[in-house]
DNA sequence: ATATCGATTATCT
DNA sequence: GATAATCGATATG
């Protein structure tokens, strides 16, 4: 692992300019950082899912480019941001060149730094490690910890060097990939485009223990 | 332990 | 007017 400062140096946008499901494999292990002021919250990247432009009825962008989708039509490596169910926030990452639609939904992490700042935000107290899964375990409880919102975030570039939003590199390798169908769509439920760290506890849902 | 349900609003039909 | 890439609370075994 690399020291705190090795990390300030975001993925290129070349990382992000293939199929999402090769992001999503890429992507795991990875660390979600971000800067606010003084205060540096980290998190490694333990499930993602792809969304696909063409062929995924699922996807956001399957009925072509809206004013709410526009980024996933953009230029990779952006900030996709949307809300939900009147209630939450999730945090996608564009991926594909300009003009082309795809993406990648950011749905648990392990949390790394700036604990303290998370637990506050999602008001709750760490105790066990039970209010510690409860902190990044789901699209919009990671979202919330790491405040982000469509205001603010939605169309950010991840890997720009001012970004206060970014994607990093420390060295973590994973061990065991494993492939499931998506949850919570209604559409294209079969495709297996969701990616896990085998054995995760920080992984959303019912846990990922072997 | 799992199941069901209400919250709450931007977006699209 | 219906729906949604969710969460947390409540009910029940």
């Amino acid at each position: 692992m690399k020291p705190p400062g090795a990390v300030r140096q975001p993925l290129p946008r070349i990382f992000f300019d293939v199929d999402p499901r090769r992001v999503s494999r890429a992507l795991l292990g990875k660390v979600l950082m971000r800067r606010e002021g003084k205060t540096l919250l980290a998190g490694r990247i333990v499930e993602v899912e792809a969304y696909l432009g063409a062929d995924d009825a699922a996807a956001h962008s399957a009925a072509g480019p809206t004013a709410r989708n526009a980024v996933l039509f953009g230029p990779p490596g952006h900030a996709y941001v949307y809300f939900i169910y009147g209630n939450h926030f999730c945090l996608n990452v564009s991926c594909l060149p300009d003009g082309v639609a795809g993406g990648i939904l950011f749905r648990a992490l392990e949390p790394l730094q700036g604990l303290e700042e998370m637990a506050q935000r999602r008001g709750i107290s760490i105790k066990g490690s039970r209010d510690l899964r409860s902190l990044t375990s789901g699209p919009g409880r990671l979202a919330e910890a790491f405040g982000i919102t469509r205001e603010r975030d939605n169309g950010k570039d991840l890997t720009a060097a001012s970004s206060d939003l970014w994607l990093a590199d420390d060295g973590f390798r994973v061990r065991r990939v494993q492939v499931t169908p998506r949850i919570g769509i209604n559409k294209a439920v079969e495709l297996p485009l969701r990616y896990i760290i085998a054995g995760n506890d920080f992984v959303s849902g019912r846990g990922n223990r072997q």
